[in-house]
Formats: structure tokens, C-alpha cells, sequence
DNA sequence: TACGAAATGTTAGAGACTAACATTCGCAGT
DNA sequence: ACTGCGAATGTTAGTCTCTAACATTTCGTA
């Protein structure tokens, strides 16, 4: 099960290191060294696997799964009505147990000022879609950038500030990002 | 004039240095040292005046002036229409001249994935002052943190999109930012 | 001119990241 | 089980960002 070989296995470790480490610690106060160590591997092994520090935390699983999902919404839709859907079906596929383990990730970030400048970067692809999303829509080109910026600053906001309180359902942080830009004006 | 000792003028010089050499040969192939050597300097006097390599080049001085400008208005006016007439007021006090430094500057920006990244961060104030402003007019805690994200999102996709072009208006980028948060549904 | 403070330089070092090369590990086919 | 090949990991050495502690110069002012 659990697809792929050792790389995959020293890949989980080293991101189950760096959160507890970083969860504990902080992340400025966590060398990559460490995490290398505790994950029982070496420093250079682990920029084979991540290109920078801040990606171990960064990387989301679920940042192209949205990008699909808002991709594959009918055309019939309205633009951003598009984007709200695919946003909608994108997180209620997340089970408690990827939840939870989602909030752990977020909750690192957002004690961490770096890694909070660093998240647009990694959400680069999903903006990237969901500009494409409206692009083929018949949005303008920098319109829908624009849009797209807007969308996932707010999701993202929203996502962080989910991840300080307990027992709230993800759900509802979405909604309430979709809420806003629903509601802007 | 131009207040200030010779802290001030050193500062400039390496503004100017590091937009000029980033602008020739990109922002991760100048290295600090060669920034400070442009600007007749050292290393560590470069650190004593800007924090971290990329805050020479994002470090931007309009940002206080849309905090105040924000601030600024009204309480009279609904929540976002004020933040949107303090950034057309901030936007409008900037000269041509200005423009022109500013253009070079996002240019830079636009130009390195590194850069972008930490754009958020030193808009942080700017974020941070538009949040002020809506609690202050009874938005929600947590919504005044996501109106706030996509606005200064949307405006600095614009004008990042704004700077790759020639000869197009400052103020019609940030009108272009205004109209789709305003039209956001 | 001499003084004090601001501005800059020097040195040393930790940590992020890269490149080139050497080694071990795991799975296919026999 | 054995072998062999490629994938995964280790080693070493180096560049670059950034910090700290201390020494030196420069500049306005008394």
C-alpha cells in the first residue's frame, strides 16, 4: 500500500519530522540538519526531496486537487460561481483524520513570519488555475489574475485562521472565504 | 535638504545600486557583496540598513502612506468603500517622477519568483492597517483579516501587471484592482 | 581643535543551499 | 539464493545569506 518505493517513505519522514520539530520549536529555531536527523537521514538527502526548508512545511497535497476541481466545473457556470463550486467539492473531500493532520501543517506556518510570506508560492499552481478557470470563462487576462490573487489570499487567510481554533469544521473557514468575495462590495 | 545625514544618502545609494544590477542581471544573480561594492560600501553596512537581501529592493515607502491614507477617511463611509477611497488617495499624491521609480522597482520584482514570494510581507503594515480600519467600522475580526488579504492581494497582482507594460497610468492599475473587488460576484 | 556620537569596517561563524563524486540499497531476472 | 543495475543516500567542499562582538573612522558641534 501507500504507494512508491523508500523515496516516498524518507519523503513522510522528513515532513512527520519537521512539523513535530517545528511545532515544538518554531521554525527559525530548527536547522535543516535536525529534521535531517531526525528523520534518520542526511542533510543533503533532504534538499533531494525538498528544494528549500520552507517547502517541508509548505507542500500540500491538496493545493492540486483544487486546482482539478475548480478546473472541471461546467461551463455553464459563471465565472467566479465556478471557482466558489470548485473550491466547495476540493475541500469536502477531506476526511477528519487529512484534516487534522492539515491543521498541524497551518498551525506551524502561522507562527512562523517566513513561512507566511513564503505561502503564495506554494499556492502558485492553484492561483494558476483558477485564473485559467476564468480566463476560459471569457474573464479578461489580468482580471482574472486578479481575481485569482484575491480568492486565494482570502482562502488562505481564512485557512490560517481556522488552524488557531479547535473543533471548528473546515468547512466552515472555506465558506467563509467564498462568503467575502461573494459578499465584497 | 533631503533630510537626513549620511545614513540617509548611503541608504539610497544602495537602493539604487541593487535596482540597477538586479534589473540587468536578475534579482538571485547579484550577490549582496556586489550590491554593497556598487554603492562604495561594505557587506556588513548593507545589513546594517535593510534586514535581508530582498527588503533592499521591496522595501517601499507608499506603503505607510496607504496605511494613513485608509485610516484617514471617514467614518461615514461603508467599510469598503473606505479602503478603496484611501488607496485611490494614496495613489494619487504619487507624481510621474515617482511612478517611473516605483515601475522599476515592481519590474524588479516581477522579474524573481524570490521576490514575489515576499511581496506580502512587506505590504504586511498595508494589510494590517486596511484590517484596522474595518474592525473599526464593525467588520468581524476574522473577516476584516481576509477583506484585507484580498485586497492588498488584487492590488499587487495589478500592479505587478501593471509595471511589465509602457506607458499606461499608474492610477488606472489600481482603479482596475478597485473595480473587481467591487464587482466581485 | 577636540570631543562624542553616528557611521562604517573587521573578523569569525552558523546556517541555507549546490555540485561532483563515492557508496549502499533494493528489486528484477536468473 | 545470486547477481547486477539503477535508485537512493552519503561525503566533501564550497558559495552565499545573515549575525555578533569589537575596532576604527568620520562628522557635526562645542
Amino acid at each position: 500500500m501507500s504507494r512508491g518505493g523508500k523515496a516516498q517513505r524518507t519523503r513522510d519522514r522528513l515532513v512527520r519530522a519537521a512539523v513535530e520539530l517545528c511545532a515544538g520549536e518554531g521554525f527559525e529555531n530548527v536547522s535543516v540538519g535536525r529534521i535531517a536527523q531526525a528523520a534518520g537521514v542526511t542533510e543533503m538527502t533532504f534538499y533531494r526531496n525538498f528544494p528549500t526548508k520552507e517547502s517541508v512545511v509548505l507542500d500540500d497535497p491538496f493545493d492540486p486537487m483544487i486546482a482539478d476541481a475548480v478546473a472541471a466545473q461546467p461551463r455553464s457556470l459563471p465565472a467566479l460561481a465556478a471557482v466558489a463550486a470548485g473550491l466547495r467539492h476540493a475541500w469536502a473531500g477531506v476526511d477528519d483524520r487529512a484534516a487534522e493532520t492539515v491543521r498541524d501543517r497551518l498551525r506551524v506556518i502561522a507562527a512562523s513570519h517566513r513561512l507566511r510570506a513564503a505561502m503564495p508560492q506554494s499556492t502558485a499552481a492553484t492561483a494558476q488555475a483558477i485564473a485559467d478557470a476564468l480566463r476560459s470563462r471569457g474573464v479578461t487576462d489580468v482580471d482574472a489574475e486578479i481575481a485569482a490573487a484575491a480568492t486565494i489570499a482570502a482562502l488562505t487567510a481564512a485557512l490560517l485562521e481556522w488552524a488557531q481554533l479547535d473543533d471548528q469544521p473546515l468547512g466552515d473557514a472555506v465558506e467563509r472565504a467564498l462568503g467575502i468575495l461573494d459578499g465584497a462590495r
